[in-house]
DNA sequence: CGCGCCATTGACAGGTGTCAAGAAACGTGG
DNA sequence: CCACGTTTCTTGACACCTGTCAATGGCGCG
C-alpha cells in the first residue's frame, strides 16, 4: 500500500469520472486511521466534510439500552460527514488497519461552492447519491425476513465492490457489525449465510471473503421470492397483500 | 382551506426560517392532487423537485413479490424527489384529498442554484436535512422488536407533525402503510398500538389520531428500555450484548 | 502457549407472520 | 337520510422464525 497519502488522494479524485470536486482537491487533509479509531465522535462540531479513500469505516449510534446501531457502512469513494449546523448525531470508526481518509474544512469547502458552481454542483450530486444509496437501504432494511435482508446485503456490498474480482464481495466488518446494521441477532446472520451456503447461492472463500456462485437466486432471495426455488410466488401472496391502495 | 394555491405557497415560504429558497419560488408549480394520485411514478425522468404544501403523501417501491415498501413518508414543508440523472427509482402518491405540492423544474432550479449561492447552500441543507432524516429512520428501522420500532415511528410522526396540538399526533396514513413502512405485518402494527393503548403511553382519539399519554414511556420503548416498565437494562444485556469493538 | 475475540451451531422460548373472522368506518347510491 | 358494499382495523389461533442462552472451534495476538 502507497505511504505517501497524498499521492493515493490524486490517483483516486483521477478515477472519479462524474464527480467535478478535483478543485475541491486543494483543500485536502488526509489521516490514516487504525482499527477502531474513531474519525469523529457524536456531539462533535461539524468542522469537516470526509471522503474515504481506502480501508472502510462505519457510522454507528449507541442507543440507551446499550445495543449498538450502523447507520452506514464506508466504503472507498464514499463521501460523509455532511450537515451545516449543529454536532455530529452519530460516530464514525475505521474498521480496517490503515484506513485512508480525507477531510475538506466546511467552511471553505462551502466558500468554494459558493464561488464555483461546479463544485456546488458536485456537493449536490454526492448528496443526492448518498440519499438514494439510503433509500435503497430502507428497502432492504424493511424486508421482514432475516434470508432477504441478508441477500440484500451482500448484493449491496457486491455492487458497491468496484475493483475486487467480480462475483466475489470482501466484508471487512464483523458479523456483529453486520447485525447491527440489518438489525438482527449475530447468530442469525450466521444462520443466513450458512443457509445460502446450502442452497449454494455463495461460497465461502474465507470467514469474510464471499464468492456469489448464484447471484439470479439471491436477487430472488432479497426480492422475497423465496420458498423451495425457482417456483412462482404463491396465488396467496397476492391476495394477502391488496396493499397496494389509497388510503383514507 | 385556501382555494389559491399561490397564496398558500407565499404563506408556506414565509414561514420558513432556514430556507433561502425563496427566489425560487418564482419558478414553483403548483398542483393539488386527489387521494391516491401519482406526483411521478417509477421510471419516470427527473424532470422536477417538489416541496410538499400541505397534505400527505408517500414515496413507494413495489418488489417483484407483489410486496410494497414505503421509503418514506412526506409531510408539509419537506422537499423531494432530488435527483440529476437516470429516472425515478420509486413513485409518490398523495395519500390524503387535496394535498398541495409545488415543483421546480430541475434544469432550471440547477441552473439558478449555479448563479445564486444562496439558492445553492438552500438546496444543500435541504438535502443534508434528508440524509439526516434517513439516517434516523435507519436506526428506527433496525430496531429488532415490533413494539420499538412503532413506538420509533410515533415519535417520529410526532416530531415532523408542527402545528398539531402538542402531544397529539394526526396519522395520515393506513395501517397498512404504516406497516410497509416498517417492514412488518398489519396486524402487528396493530397489536402493537393495543399494547401501548393498555401501557396507557398512547391513547387513540379516533383510528387515526393519537394521544401520547406518557411521552418517557414511548422513548423507553423506543430505545429498547422495555421490560415490565421503569426497570434498568437488565444486566444480562450488557453481557450478551459486547458489541462495540473493532473489528479484524 | 494461553488468552480474547470472532464465528458457528444447537436447544428452546417468545415473538411475529399467516390465516381467519368479525367489527368499525367510509363512500356510494337509492 | 338510510342501506349497502367495500375497505380498514382489530382480535384470535397457530406455526414458524428469530432472539436468547450456551457451548464449541478457529483465529490472531501478546
Amino acid at each position: 500500500m502507497d505511504t505517501t497519502p497524498s499521492a493515493q488522494v490524486r490517483k483516486f479524485a483521477a478515477r472519479l469520472t462524474s464527480q467535478p470536486l478535483s478543485a475541491m482537491e486543494s483543500l485536502a487533509i488526509a489521516t490514516r486511521y487504525e482499527n477502531g479509531e474513531a474519525v469523529y465522535r457524536c456531539n462533535d462540531p461539524v468542522e469537516y466534510w470526509y471522503r474515504i479513500v481506502a480501508g472502510a469505516a462505519r457510522t454507528s449510534a449507541l442507543t440507551a439500552d446499550g445495543s449498538r446501531h450502523i447507520v452506514d457502512f464506508l466504503l472507498p469513494g464514499d463521501l460523509f460527514g455532511f450537515g451545516t449546523r449543529g454536532t455530529r448525531p452519530y460516530c464514525v470508526e475505521a474498521i480496517v488497519p490503515a484506513t485512508l481518509i480525507v477531510r475538506y474544512p466546511r467552511r471553505s469547502a462551502e466558500q468554494l461552492a459558493d464561488f464555483d458552481p461546479k463544485i456546488a454542483r458536485g456537493i449536490r450530486e454526492a448528496a443526492f447519491d448518498s440519499i438514494a444509496r439510503l433509500q435503497r437501504r430502507m428497502v432492504i432494511l424493511a424486508r421482514t425476513s432475516a434470508l432477504e435482508r441478508v441477500s440484500g446485503f451482500l448484493l449491496e456490498m457486491a455492487d458497491r465492490s468496484r475493483g475486487a474480482p467480480p462475483h466475489t464481495v470482501f466484508l471487512p466488518m464483523s458479523r456483529y457489525d453486520i447485525a447491527d446494521y440489518l438489525g438482527m441477532a449475530v447468530e442469525t446472520v450466521s444462520r443466513a449465510l450458512t443457509e445460502l451456503r446450502t442452497r449454494c447461492a455463495i461460497a465461502l472463500r474465507g470467514v469474510r471473503r464471499v464468492q456469489i456462485c448464484d447471484r439470479s437466486a439471491l436477487e430472488d432471495l432479497a426480492d422475497g421470492l423465496a420458498e423451495t426455488g425457482a417456483l412462482p410466488p404463491r396465488e396467496t401472496r397476492w391476495n394477502g397483500a391488496p396493499r397496494a391502495r389509497s388510503s383514507i
